[in-house]
DNA sequence: TTTACTAATTGATACGGTCCAATTTTTAGA
DNA sequence: TCTAAAAATTGGACCGTATCAATTAGTAAA
C-alpha cells in the first residue's frame, strides 16, 4: 500500500509522535532527519507538509517543527490517516457497514440545477435515488440522489440497494475521488422527522454534494439530510494564504 | 503581497482559466509551462497544486491538466483565493464588517474541558466573552470565547468590543494562523430564538473552534451558534490517499 | 478495417544542490 | 552583568535532473 518514500517517513513519524518519542515537542530538524532516514531532505520536507495539513504538526522557519499540542491531548478528533474526508465518521468508523433502505427510484428529466451542476442538456434524463441509510439500524440519513443516465446507462434496484461507488469501481472501473461538499443546517420537515424520528423543533444538517470521476466529469449530485446528532465535521483550517 | 514565483504563476493561471483562455478545458503540459514562464518545473507543479486543492483543476497522469468544468459553470461557490477559509463567507464578503454587541465580559475559573484544549492548569483563569455579530444590522451570531488569562493578561472591554485577533496582530504582534474546527447542527434554545429572532423550529448551526497562535499555543476556544441562514461551509474534498 | 505492438507524451516521485529569511545561540564589548 | 553584534541553526523557495508510470498516439501486422 504505501512503498513511496515520503509515505514511509510520513507514516513513521507520526508513530514516533503517537508512541511518544518527542517528549519535548519538537521534532529533530529537517537535515538531521534526511539523513537519519537516508533521504533527501524534499522527501522529509514533504513527509512534513502533509503532517501539517493534517494539524498534526507546524512549522517555525529559524526554529524548528513542533507537535501541534491539542493533537496529544485530543487525538480522537484528529481522525485521519491520509485522506481528510472528516464526513460523518460514524459511517466508515471501525469497518461497520451503515446498512440502505431504497426509498425510491426513478427516471426523471433534468431540471434547471442539474444541468448546471452535471454537465447536462436539456434533452437528458437523470436517474433520482431515495434512499433511507441506517447505522446500527437507527435511520440517521435520507439520501437523494441524481445521476444521468449518460454517464451509467445500466443502474437497477440491486445496484443502486447497495454502494453505487462500489459497483463502478468494481464493474466499470470508474473511480470518484473527489467532491465538492456544502454543509449547512435546516428545520426538519416532516418527512424528515418521520423518517429520521425527529422531534418538531429537532433539526437536520443537510450537506450537498457533487461527486466527480476520475476525468473530471460531474456523477452524482446528493443531497443528504442528516439527524443533527450524527452529523458532525471536523477539519482543520489554515488562515491566510 | 505576491512576489513568490509559484504564487505568480498560480495566480496568472488562474486568471487565464477565469477569463477562458482555455477553452478546451486543458492547461499546458507542465514542460511547456515551465519554458513560457521561464520558471522550473518544479515551481510549476508547486502552482498547479494549489489550484488543484482548491478544486479548479485536476490532474490525471499520462493525460495532462484540466480544468474542473464545475468551477467554470458556477464560480461563486469556489470561493477561495489562496486561503481555504470557507466559514461564513457572508462575514468577510466585499470588506463588509460586520458588527459586535458584547453581551459579558468577565473573568472566570477553568472548566475541565478548557483545561483540555487551552492546555490549562487547575488554577488557571480565563476571559468568558460572550458577543452577539451582526451582518448589516441583523443578527446571525452568538459567539462565547474563552482566552486564557495568561496569554493575554491586557483584554479589555473596549478591546473585546472589536476584533480581538486584530488587536493581537497589531500591539503584541501574535497572529492566529490555525484553527480546528467542529461543525454541526442543532436545536435553537430560548436564547438562540430571542437573539438570533428565530423560530421555534428553527435550528442553529454550532461550530466550534480552537485558535492557535504562530507558536502552536492554543489560544482560544470558541462555541459560536450561527442563525442557521447563515451558516454555509464549503469544502473540497479528496477522497482517499 | 481491426488489432496488437511500439513511440511519444505527460504527470509523479525523488534526488541534491543553492541561496535566503527568521530565529536562536554565542560571542564580544561596554 | 548587561547589551549589542556576529555566528550558527533551521525552515522556505527554487532550480535542474533523472527515472518511473499511466495514458495516448502512431505504426505495422493480420
Amino acid at each position: 500500500m504505501t512503498d513511496l518514500v515520503y509515505r514511509t517517513v510520513m507514516h513513521d513519524l507520526k508513530n514516533k509522535i503517537n508512541g511518544g518519542q518527542f517528549p519535548d515537542k519538537k521534532l529533530p530538524d529537517e537535515r538531521s532527519l534526511s539523513d537519519h532516514y537516508h533521504v533527501s531532505r524534499s522527501s522529509i520536507k514533504r513527509a512534513l507538509s502533509v503532517l501539517v495539513d493534517q494539524g498534526i504538526i507546524f512549522k517555525k522557519r529559524g526554529s524548528g517543527t513542533f507537535i501541534n499540542p491539542l493533537y496529544m491531548k485530543n487525538k480522537t478528533i484528529f481522525h485521519y490517516d491520509g485522506s481528510n474526508l472528516g464526513i460523518t465518521d460514524s459511517l466508515k468508523n471501525k469497518g461497520m457497514t451503515p446498512k440502505i433502505k431504497l426509498l425510491s427510484f426513478k427516471v426523471i428529466p433534468t431540471t434547471e440545477a442539474l444541468k448546471q451542476d452535471l454537465f447536462l442538456k436539456d434533452d437528458d434524463f437523470v436517474y433520482e435515488i431515495k434512499r433511507l441509510r441506517l447505522f446500527q439500524d437507527k435511520p440517521f440519513m435520507i439520501e437523494t440522489g441524481y445521476i444521468p443516465i449518460r454517464v451509467t446507462p445500466t443502474l437497477s434496484k440491486e445496484i443502486v440497494s447497495g454502494s453505487i461507488f462500489n459497483y463502478l469501481e468494481k464493474t466499470i472501473h470508474k473511480t470518484v475521488t473527489r467532491s465538492f461538499m456544502s454543509i449547512k443546517a435546516a428545520p426538519s420537515n416532516s418527512e424528515d422527522q418521520k423518517r429520521l424520528n425527529l422531534k418538531m423543533n429537532e433539526p437536520v444538517g443537510v450537506m450537498e454534494g457533487i461527486f466527480f470521476l476520475d476525468d473530471g466529469t460531474p456523477f452524482e449530485v446528493s443531497n443528504m439530510r442528516l439527524h443533527y446528532k450524527y452529523m458532525k465535521y471536523n477539519t482543520f483550517v489554515m488562515i491566510g494564504k
